[in-house]
DNA sequence: CCTACCGATCGGTAGG
DNA sequence: CCTACCGATCGGTAGG
């Protein structure tokens, strides 16, 4: 029942996620209401309960599930045995990445997480502290090699973090250059900076 | 009567404007009611409206107060005759020092933004196009003189004011470094970039 | 500046 | 999956 797959081999409650995302994406969470949602499935807004237990449980999904990618890359990429410049570079490419093909789930999750309830809240927020954590780590151990230059770790992650999150910008504007070539451009002005040299 | 000061020495709706970015930020401009913007300012909720025309003319008094700072301020570094980068550095030190002291507005102005309503909403967009694509001008100049290596212009734009808007994390955190070194780490690593060399 | 109150819309439930 | 409907909350107004 609902886990037939439909045409597009979604299950119903992926299809509802799915849009979701959209709407929050476009809306945000608390503007988007379960009426627009129910609109874009299809359905009565009612028809929507037998499928997800609340809006809530809706953000829930889209926060954890792209947490959980960013988590288990991180796994991933810490026990490589590449120097720190090269760890880094693998990482916001995989941002970089998430960010142009699963825009809307990253976008929601990365805007609209204050919108969660208190167990959820302060799990995600911790999940994401502790990702960031992580990343400066990789990038303190490249300045103690002299790999990288004596800058704050923090402040690096989150210059990084939040520039590649400018994606949306690209992402809703027509799209002057192509993935590939954002995604060489965003590298090479992070990594490498703005001056020629 | 609405000219008033207060102590503080603002009218009182300057502390209502005030307050208002304050709950806009917390809570989403959406989520934030006018309930809890009357229990912030002291007063009952139909009281605001002796100040102020509706609850979106707030968000519009934010966000073009804001967008036209950034307006002023790039019409005098584009007269100034520096060079390329030092103009990049000077825009960018502005908008690090308006995300280090006018916060809340800011932020606002940058994130909830899209819940502007009509001839504001567009009127607000066309601005904020005008000013990237006269920053990217400014970048391609320094392309052209070799100055700057070579990258998508509009692409560095969208990084690098991304990145400044990381400043909330920052703001948000126990500031382990001071205001002055956020400045100096975030112009070093966007302009000169992340690697020793 | 307040009390009193409005129509609209919200997330969600009951019951079939 | 739908119809019918709920209590709560919203932005805002009337009238003093």
């Amino acid at each position: 029942m609902a886990r037939i797959k439909t045409d597009n081999n979604l299950t119903r409650k992926e299809v509802i996620v799915t849009k979701a995302a959209t709407l929050f994406r476009e809306k945000g969470f608390k503007a988007a209401s379960m009426r627009d949602l129910a609109e874009a499935v299809g359905v009565e807004a009612a028809s929507l309960y037998n499928h997800i237990k609340s809006k809530t449980e809706l953000l829930h999904e889209l926060c954890f599930s792209v947490a959980n990618r960013f988590l288990h890359k991180i796994d991933e990429v810490e026990l490589e045995k590449n120097s720190s410049v090269e760890k880094i570079e693998k990482l916001l490419r995989f941002h970089i990445n998430e960010m142009i093909h699963h825009y809307e789930e990253v976008y929601v999750s990365d805007r609209e997480w204050k919108h969660l309830s208190d167990p959820y809240l302060s799990n995600f927020q911790n999940q994401r502290r502790i990702y960031r954590k992580r990343f400066a780590a990789i990038i303190e151990i490249g300045i103690k090699n002299k790999e990288i230059k004596s800058i704050d770790a923090a402040t690096a992650v989150l210059i990084m973090l939040h520039a590649i999150s400018g994606i949306e910008s690209w992402h809703r504007s027509i799209k002057k250059i192509s993935a590939e070539e954002l995604e060489e451009n965003m590298i090479s002005i992070l990594v490498g900076g703005l001056v020629n040299r």
